[in-house]
DNA sequence: TGCCTTGTAGAAAACGTTTTCTATAAGGAG
DNA sequence: CTCCTTATAGAAAACGTTTTCTACAAGGCA
């Protein structure tokens, strides 16, 4: 018993009456050979006493917490719950712990937690990185631990990266809303940030070919009740922004969250989804299937991604994989009821 | 720099020509009188190796890892994703590193990571327990490790529980739609496997008085794509299962997302919304405020809970506060447009 | 008999920190 | 010129583990 009140191995050995080697042997049952007699009353000595390994001197002394590091921009858009779902699922089948941190859309935090990372030697990080310079990638080399990046991509082909073809999947809904006779189509959007965002309206002004698009930016940031009231709240600017000066007939919008918002801010005003206009999101959150019309859009495979990033890093962890792992998941367009043709 | 190739406080004390002691003395800028000239060779040594100081080492020293542990039912419902953003907030702003891990719904996932906070030696622990039992609690008693429970109540008054009206709530939900003259009213519920569930239907039958009450549960539970789309599809069985027996004017669900489904469901069938059916959601989750019609529901402030449960935790540890504190916050219905007066 | 395994156990050295204690010099008071 | 502070620094002992040695029987084999 140390000065806490904490029972220690060494406590489980004194009332054994056995030395801490042996104590410690027993308990993580290794193959060393000991006395059954010896085992059974370490073991007993052990429960009567109610020993609680102390996991900060096992990870100090081994040099593996067995903790997995895990940092995404916010935990409320459900998009990253999901992908935080993923990696939980694969962590804990494969007996690691996920650490999750959010980085609340901020770039400062996001460096703040993998610092605190670092600091906390976890055995390996998966990150969805949202600060557009390498500071992150940088401090994480530096400190040498293992990671792989989801979500955003990265340049560098020495990293291990899971992402999504951003670009295609807006050229993808482009594409879709022009197959179904849009000329004139607006693009809905948050600031251009990060990457999967670029992307996404690069693909989009690729995917029109001759037909016209529009770019409306919502660039307001104010921040209550969170994430989903924040971006459904960008989507009814949008739409008022857009009502005052374009002739679109359709709008993709930059996520599901900012689609759902728009078409809620529509209907409010009295235009009839998708008769009047057609809406197209990017991300195929659960909601979209229960939005009103249910909402078309481009599926993003978050669980997906989670799971298949969590799996690539415990490999590497564990010398079943050796080179970096760049994996780009595919965009699949998912038919609802929120486009309809024009004429 | 150790076998793992990290550097650590040796290395910067030898490259300064100072102490361990010193080294250590100067790094966490303690008042401890170092000369200036030495302080800054530290200091210099320190950015030039890239010291990362082992935390882990410093919590078994120190016996404070500043870390909090936080465990809750799923991430993918937004009502814990709010919760775990207001403690995310608070803690940051108290230097404190909230590790969230989620117990998938799972009693024994959740034993699991309460077991693994311990281990870790997590200065305190959040938890929204869903375990009926108390071995969660007697776990976390026997540990030593001062915890706040939240969200579902604790019913021992010498625990700190940060709670929400339940029955209030319930019953609030049932008066509000039998003043607006409906007398036959249908409950919507998951399994009573939980506290909360239990209370908000008891209180919705007490609110009845002389109306009559329906109760439909989903026991079914097919997991794919995660929560929302479980509770979604609860949310349409339970209306399927409703159409074919019952005779109520409206409906009170167990939350919002099953209230939000059976919405969406009886869409499909041709059934309107409010004016067939009338809906009462439970916990006002922002995305209600975008179903179609907007969901009138009665509020349960969770990003609130969530911050107060970190503010008694961290004042406890910080010995602000010696009793156990119990707090009780209250429903509040929030008028919206999936209730229409009946006949 | 002497020697080599094999089974069983403990002592002690790490892991990277913080902190208590001890040591030295310098400066001030008497 | 002593004696007592005060400023400054380092040695070493923890914190709770794991693991490498070392130790010593007992048994098998020549």
């Amino acid at each position: 018993m140390n000065k806490y009140g904490k029972i220690t191995i060494r406590d489980v050995s004194e009332r054994a009456n056995a030395s801490i080697a042996t104590t410690s042997r027993v308990l993580n049952n290794t193959d060393y050979p000991v006395k059954p007699e010896m085992r059974k009353r370490i073991l007993k000595a052990a429960k009567e006493l109610g020993y609680t390994p102390n996991l900060l001197g096992k990870a100090l002394k081994t040099g593996k917490s067995h903790e997995i590091g895990v940092v995404v921009p916010s935990l409320l858009n459900p998009y990253y719950a999901e992908a935080v779902t993923g990696i939980e699922r694969i962590c804990s089948a494969r007996g690691y712990n996920p650490v999750f941190c959010s980085s609340d859309n901020s770039p400062d935090k996001e460096l703040a937690n993998v610092e605190f990372l670092i600091r906390m030697r976890m055995d390996g990080i998966i990150i969805s990185k949202i600060e557009y310079g390498d500071e992150v990638i940088d401090r994480v080399n530096q400190a040498g631990i293992s990671t792989v990046y989801f979500d955003q991509p990265v340049s560098n082909e020495k990293l291990s990266c899971v992402t999504y073809d951003f670009f295609e999947a807006g050229r993808m809904a482009a594409e879709y809303l022009t197959s179904k006779g849009h000329k004139k189509i607006a693009f809905f959007s948050l600031p251009f940030d990060r990457q999967s965002r670029i992307s996404r309206y690069e693909g989009f002004k690729h995917g029109l070919k001759e037909a016209e698009g529009y770019l409306y930016l919502d660039s307001s940031s104010s921040y209550e009740g969170g994430e989903f009231l924040r971006e459904f709240e960008a989507g009814e600017r949008l739409v008022s922004d857009f009502l005052e000066k374009s002739e679109a007939s359709a709008v993709v919008a930059i996520n599901d969250l900012i689609a759902i918002g728009a078409m809620n801010a529509f209907s409010k005003r009295g235009v009839s989804i998708p008769n009047d206009i057609s809406v197209v999101g990017l991300d195929d959150i659960s909601f979209a299937t229960m939005s009103n019309p249910a909402l078309t859009t481009v599926k993003q495979p978050s669980y997906e991604m989670g799971s298949i990033a969590a799996e690539v890093l415990i490999d590497g962890l564990e010398g079943k994989r050796h080179k970096p792992e760049i994996i780009k998941m595919l965009p699949k367009l998912v038919e609802r009821d929120s486009v309809c043709i024009h004429v």
